[in-house]
DNA sequence: ACCTGAACACCGTTCAAGT
DNA sequence: ACCTGAACACCGTTCAAGT
């Protein structure tokens, strides 16, 4: 809808050229490094930035978009439809993961998914779709958003952010959502894994 | 430890004036105001809000312990030993209610926590309590660390955190966090409401 | 239509001067 | 010992001028 009317080529190698910065700069300081630096490293004034991106939350979900679109795909890819719990724990691993790929991100998560940027709509859809499927299965509590999963992602990523990755926190922290802090009591844990195998 | 030699007269009345400023000015605008209108309003210059306390964290810490004593107290008193797993419950609601008191201190929860003051020291220590509780009765995990006790509560109240109160959305959110986003198949809820009645 | 960067506003933090 | 507030550094955002 907004990006129907083509821009100019050079507004367009600019977009491009503030992405491929942004990528490095994000990567390198983290998500709350100065938008100057963004620019400066772009080649462009920072006005060209603010043009094309208005906030902060819009320039993350763009450079972002493309890592988005491939981990959508390759969770839908993975979904054998065998297990949907483990299909929906994979997910929310690795949507902690990727958040966790800049520093700072952690916060914005919510707001950045909001964007509607092709990565933020097919990550939102898949999490959606894993979330029904479940739920159709009866293996996932009827009485939850997907709000609620990015809620629980935020938290994951919050309190892991400044570690290693691969990182075992993250499968613990997923499963404490999944699973509950309380104990599952006279219901075996090998009812979920039964399945992996 | 750090609060042993006396503060002058002076000082100690210009603490307090620091204090009951931004008490007012956090609550009626969120914890991320500019310290520069807490110095003012409290009427002194912004290097002795400086000296007192060195970041924002210590000062929301400082703000926040009278509350937090009062909670970590009632919470003690409210716990009859009874229900270890509704006890938690309790607990995290409240910890999250107070959290939204200030709008904005959801993404500091765990930072402010860190701080040493007497309300910190009390709210942790009483999680900590309940979370032992809980562990020695069976009812929940032993592999939860009250770090992920905070992860939660800072998920929960960065979710809710524009939301009115009493808000029966934290309550939901206690609740997924407390028994899992899956579900508990043949296991009924009623076995953690028969003992509340 | 787009780009640039100076200019403005704002905020955090320090520190020399004062009591 | 403590207070003050000017000064500095830094950052976000806008917009007049230019192509």
């Amino acid at each position: 809808m907004s990006d129907q009317v083509p821009l100019r080529s050079d507004a367009r190698r600019n977009r491009e050229r503030i992405l491929a910065a942004a990528e490095d700069v994000f990567l390198e300081r983290g998500a709350n490094v100065t938008l100057d630096d963004v620019a400066k490293r772009a080649g462009v004034g920072i006005g060209t930035l603010y043009r094309r991106f208005p906030t902060r939350e819009e320039l993350l979900a763009a450079t972002y978009s493309a890592r988005f679109v491939a981990f959508a795909a390759s969770s839908r890819d993975a979904d054998t439809g065998q297990d949907p719990l483990r299909a929906l724990r994979s997910y929310l691993e690795q949507l902690v993961e990727h958040t966790n790929v800049y520093r700072g991100l952690a916060a914005l998560l919510g707001t950045v998914l909001q964007v509607g940027t092709p990565g933020c709509i097919a990550t939102s859809a898949e999490g959606r779709r894993l979330l029904a499927n479940g739920q159709a299965a009866g293996v996932v509590r009827v009485d939850i958003s997907f709000d609620d999963i990015v809620c629980v992602a935020t938290a994951i990523s919050l309190a892991t952010e400044r570690e290693a990755s691969p990182n075992p926190h993250i499968v613990h922290l997923v499963d404490v959502f999944l699973n509950g802090i309380a104990s599952r009591l006279n219901l075996s844990d090998d009812r979920f894994h039964a399945q992996q195998q």
